[in-house]
DNA sequence: TTATATTATGAGCAATTACTCATATATGTG
DNA sequence: CACATATATGAGTAATTGCTCATAATATAA
């Protein structure tokens, strides 16, 4: 029943030919996933993609699975980076709750907008290993801290169960950028949705903050 | 490239019999998918653990996936049924926006926490294909509306994108209320999250709301 | 009973696909 | 050059699996 599939790969590349197939591998692997999604991608097609042999496929990748999941964390490890270096800024040189939020809304647009196909596979279809789930949570977590800090600062001790708060805002902002910038790009502005998931945000965080302001 | 199957079974039960063993296929079907996932499951086990041949499921089923499309079919007909008779209720027996909204938030958590491994195994791993996908946006039509009136009886003309409004609170609701019974059940009380996730609603709605009575 | 329609059977086919391995070539080093 | 190490090859295998079809059993109707 349960299959024990190597899980490391041969071997680990070296010389620089061996990192151009390595390479060649992932991008091929992007691209098909990009145009059949996981399950209709096969190794040999990756290989063939990559214009290497099957063999050196396996030379560098213990089985298929193993290749999505290296673009998923690169994708993972990637998001945060760019996330963090936009809200930071914004922190810093925004004294605007506001615009700090807004800021924060249109990194994360940004990010889901940015091959939205890939990201729906790599998400949705590629399967997440039990350390890919634990570094997804801990981007939350850090997310999360940020915010509630963002929080206490504005408004001290005005906001019960800060921690359960933040979290709650950090995924409604992530799984709704993923919704907006892939289902819903053609029905609704991207002003518009914006603006609206900022003020879903601030009212609820800062629910005496006058509500005239916003709209 | 299209593999061209057929999507139509060779015949509909007509005898009792034969009811019986439909009925057995979706029971099994049911099982298997909670148990394994929809890759895992083969029509070979569907048939094995139904405790018919393979040849009579395939007399009701014109493929694996349309046995899984038949149970998704049932769950998403079966889950607005269900929270359309809550809130009607709750609509008519309740004046406060508050309630009213709470009682939206509880069902979807109900409906979700109703066999939740099936549940996402439907949502995230059986193909929808384009009748299902219409089918679960005319849900989404039906209830953003609903909501829509709703808002507007309490607030009239003071939301402006009252149907974004309204699109965007469902949504939330929906994944989130999937999001909590799935993954955060064990770190968030129930009580935390429905009463949250009502302030986020009722803050964005109903901004001139006084926030105190909330929390 | 006889005839017809309905339902059930399951061995096995055809296609797919992840992955191996024996062999060959290229590169770097002394 | 010689030798070891690194890299590349791709035909072939083993396993899986969705699904067919020829045949048989059962129910219904005339």
């Amino acid at each position: 029943m349960t299959k024990s599939k190597r899980l490391i790969p041969l071997r680990e590349p070296r010389q620089s030919r061996s990192r151009v197939t390595y390479d060649a591998i992932l991008e091929a692997t992007t691209q098909l996933l990009i145009e059949r999604g996981y399950a209709a991608t096969t190794t040999n097609h990756i290989a063939e993609r990559a214009g290497i042999s099957i063999g050196s496929l396996y030379q560098y990748f213990p089985n298929k699975e193993a290749i999505a999941v290296e673009l998923l964390q690169r994708h993972i490890l990637g998001g945060p980076a760019y996330m963090e270096s936009k809200i930071t800024h914004a922190m810093k040189y925004l004294r605007d709750p506001v615009k700090i939020v807004k800021a924060f809304i249109e990194a994360a647009c940004d990010h889901h907008a940015d091959n939205p196909t890939l990201h729906k596979v790599l998400e949705e279809e590629v399967p997440h290993p039990p350390h890919i789930r634990e570094a997804i949570r801990r981007n939350e977590d850090l997310f999360a801290v940020a915010l509630a800090n963002l929080i206490e600062q504005q408004r001290p001790q005005q906001v019960p169960n800060l921690t359960v708060a933040a979290r709650l805002v950090f995924v409604i902002i992530k799984t709704m950028s993923h919704w907006y910038i892939l289902y819903q790009q053609a029905e609704i502005e991207r002003d518009v949705f914006v603006d609206e998931m900022t003020a879903i945000v601030i009212r609820y965080l800062l629910p005496s903050q006058s509500p005239k302001d916003l709209c």
